[in-house]
DNA sequence: TACACATTGATTTTT
DNA sequence: TCAATGTGTA
């Protein structure tokens, strides 16, 4: 723990930091406000350990709750200490789980290979549930039988039967009842299986427990203002009599609390282990005064919080822009106006981010952009191995690698089409509910005995010989060969054919890329590899005995033979599913969520819609405790921006069909005036803005016609904000979908929308 | 099986 | 409003 260590000279590190990365404490709580050089205290800390303290790479627990996080951590520790790179124990909840449980899948209770099981799988498996138990919807739908069991699990609780529960309850548990029992027949994991099923592993086997225990004499975790019950259960399994544990987060950044994460956990940490050490890391070093100022002046309105004071070192910086749109749309024009702005002074587009609420408001942002012609890219969207082709083509794979997985079966026993429609699905689904045995081995006792018409035993006869000739052809060839035999075999992509050519072209692309997925992918990952590069691991194997894991030598090259690659590949498709997007470094103005932003920075920031009702959400209204997440979320959204940082939000916004006046956000209030400016473009004086927000006040209800809208006529001389003055041609609608043709003298003839345009009368 | 029509539901989504 | 589902009919 001595300064004068050349490690810890290299690091630079300001002095909360370096005490949080020498910390000797066996429980240290790290607050690490927004651009505090969180990442940097938990890398360096493994780092610390590793090289001051004696600690091999290999007694390191490093949890993360992204892929992204933690191959980032992997990396960056490797970097610093020249650890190993592999095998090492850095992951994410889910990832170490599921890591645990392939090692010990027996004492898990697990048949080898179980299949993890997405959250389609998961929906589909309850909708039939749903129609075999003729659960109507009204009672609840497949969708909330889905959150009730996730809810469920997520706390660490198994289906239960008995007393003290209403009806419906007790008709849930059923449900979830026969769901696990499903996935147990079928060898099916879901996500939050993963961790119950490892806590549970530990709880009942002591001796593996103590294991892992002694193990790791570390445990570091990040972002644990996001930890749920059962994360926080699981942790506290690992933790034995002496072995330490980190956790870095903060507290203002919890969103995740609709999702069962427990803001509790870091706030009483302390009460719960009383010889905790907490160090605050308040130094931002992301953005400029302005830009901290607003958001602590908007956090400071939470009571719930353990309290931190950011600050900054740096420039004052621009006040906070605010804009009054007069609705989305215009909202939306002001914002790619601003960005070209940025742009002309030199910022590219792929440093400016426009962050919004909800998913819905990146529509009428990106008609404006597109009308602009900015490239913009969209984070979060449909992720590639979600979609429909992708989905399909998994499917097979994992017909192909375990024929007994049903809800694999389901999905492609009859896409592409091939004659085997509901009827003969429900036959099959029938005998192997019967019998208690997989889809696939129902519908091969259903062709020996000749159960079927004609048509469909041909039909199936056929589906089953796909699937087990690509079995067998599976065995010489790469997995990237294999993808393609399926894909060739299979007619995926002449499956689509009746489909527009851009959305055929599309799927085409993404089962290539599938492909080269596939043969990019490196089966030195496989488990088996990667844990006997850890001495302990195989010293557990030999000694303890209780460690069913083999020594089978797997070559780390990208052609290991089938199927040993194909079900590691099938793991990594289903837990590191994350970012395998195309076109990466255009310039492109980046668009997402503000939840999606957290993590990230960007030069430029624009925050959107600020309006009661949409940020903060409606929904989080009601209930209490809601809104403090809400305001949180804000300043996340805040704490984004480095050098500027644009707030806007619109009078008048179309929300589900129907016109609503709005009332700006509480959060924008919260901001102390003295950061915050607001602008209006240009000299034109916006009569419309001011008679509306007068009108803003009186209950809202008639939506008189906008004051603009009569006054311009055909032969009107008008002036236009950007495209001067011009001569209104015609007029088209009333009120407020009223568009007008005007023939501008530099611009030339344009339709407006009058509402929008706020076109001044000049003669 | 395929298409037309009705119904529903609509924050956020690390794995 | 509008997309994604579900239902009904040829």
């Amino acid at each position: 723990m001595t300064s004068e260590s050349s490690f810890l000279q290299g690091a630079r590190l300001n002095p909360e930091q370096e005490s949080a990365v020498t910390s000797g404490a066996r429980f240290l709580r790290v607050l690490a406000g927004a651009g505090s050089g969180k990442t940097r205290v938990l890398v360096h800390r493994a780092a610390f350990l590793i090289k001051e303290c004696g600690i091999s790479p290999y007694e390191i627990l490093a949890v993360t709750f992204t892929n992204k996080a933690a191959n980032e951590m992997r990396n960056r520790i490797a970097d610093l200490c020249d650890a190993p790179v592999k095998g090492m124990w850095v992951g994410t909840f889910h990832g170490l789980a599921h890591r645990f449980l392939r090692i010990h899948f027996r004492d898990a209770g697990l048949d080898e290979p179980f299949q993890i099981m997405d959250t389609d799988d998961q929906l589909r498996m309850l909708k039939r549930i749903h129609k075999e138990m003729q659960i109507q919807d009204a009672d609840f739908t497949p969708k909330q039988s889905m959150g009730f069991i996730n809810r469920e699990k997520d706390e660490g609780r198994y289906p239960a039967s008995g007393t003290g529960m209403d009806r419906q309850t007790r008709l849930m548990q059923e449900v979830y009842q026969r769901y696990q029992d499903l996935c147990d027949q079928s060898s099916l994991v879901d996500f939050a299986e993963l961790l119950l099923r490892s806590l549970k592993l530990f709880e009942n086997n002591p001796a593996i427990a103590d294991f892992y225990q002694r193990k790791f004499a570390h445990i570091l975790v990040d972002e644990f203002q996001d930890t749920n019950a059962i994360q926080f259960k699981w942790l506290q399994a690992l933790l034995g009599h002496d072995n330490a544990l980190t956790i870095v987060g903060d507290d203002d950044q919890s969103i995740y609390g609709w999702r069962g994460a427990q803001i509790e956990n870091i706030l009483r940490f302390s009460e719960k282990y009383p010889e905790t050490e907490t160090v605050r890391l308040e130094q931002n070093y992301r953005s400029t005064k302005s830009i901290i100022g607003a958001a602590n002046g908007v956090i400071s309105c939470n009571i719930d919080r353990l309290g931190k004071a950011l600050w900054t070192a740096g420039e004052q910086g621009e006040p906070v822009q605010l804009y009054a749109a007069y609705n989305e749309i215009d909202e939306s024009k002001f914002i790619v106006e601003r960005i070209a702005h940025f742009k002309s002074k030199g910022i590219p587009y792929r440093k400016q981010a426009i962050l919004y609420r909800s998913n819905a408001q990146s529509r009428v942002m990106e008609e404006a952009l597109l009308h602009a012609r900015v490239p913009y890219r969209i984070y979060g969207g449909q992720r590639f191995f979600d979609r429909a082709e992708i989905k399909s083509a998994m499917a097979y794979l994992r017909l192909i690698a375990l024929p007994e997985d049903d809800a694999a079966f389901e999905r492609v026993i009859n896409f592409p089409a091939r004659g085997l429609g509901d009827r003969s699905v429900q036959t099959i689904r029938d005998a192997a509910n019967a019998q208690q045995i997989s889809m696939w081995q129902a519908a091969s006792r259903l062709i020996e005995h000749k159960a079927l018409s004609a048509r469909a035993h041909n039909s199936l006869v056929q589906f089953i010989e796909l699937i087990k000739g690509l079995q067998t052809t599976g065995q010489g060839i790469t997995l990237s060969e294999l993808v393609s035999a399926m894909l060739s075999r299979t007619q995926l992509v002449q499956a689509y054919a009746k489909e527009s050519q851009e959305q055929r072209q599309a799927r085409e692309e993404n089962l290539k890329e599938l492909v080269s997925a596939a043969s990019s992918f490196n089966s030195i990952t496989d488990f088996e590899q990667e844990d006997f590069l850890d001495p302990s691991m195989r010293d557990m194997a030999e000694d303890d005995g209780f460690l069913p894991i083999r020594p089978k030598v797997v070559e780390p090259s990208n052609d290991a033979k089938v199927p040993a690659a194909l079900a590691a590949f099938l793991d990594h498709v289903s837990l590191e599913s994350g970012e395998m997007q195309a076109s990466q470094d255009s310039d492109a103005v980046q668009m997402m969520t503000i939840h999606a932003s957290k993590g990230l920075e960007f030069p430029v920031v624009f925050l959107a819609g600020l309006e009661e009702g949409l940020f903060p959400s409606q929904m989080s209204m009601n209930e209490t405790g809601r809104i403090e997440e809400e305001r949180r979320l804000c300043y996340v959204g805040i704490t984004r921006a480095e050098q500027y940082l644009t707030i806007s939000y619109a009078e008048s916004r179309r929300i589900y069909g129907e016109e609503r006046r709005t009332r700006i956000s509480r959060f924008v209030r919260e901001i102390p005036s003295e950061f915050l400016k607001e602008i209006r473009l240009g000299s034109v004086v916006k009569p419309v803005y001011h008679a509306r927000q007068q009108e803003s006040s009186l209950p809202s209800g008639q939506p008189a016609s906008a004051p603009n809208d009569g006054s311009v006529k055909v032969g009107d001389r008008v002036m236009h904000r950007a495209f001067g003055e011009g001569i209104v041609l015609a007029t088209e609608g009333r009120d407020a979908r009223m568009r007008v043709q005007v023939n501008f003298t530099r611009a030339g003839s344009k339709w407006l929308m009058a509402n929008v345009a706020k076109l001044e009368v000049l003669s």
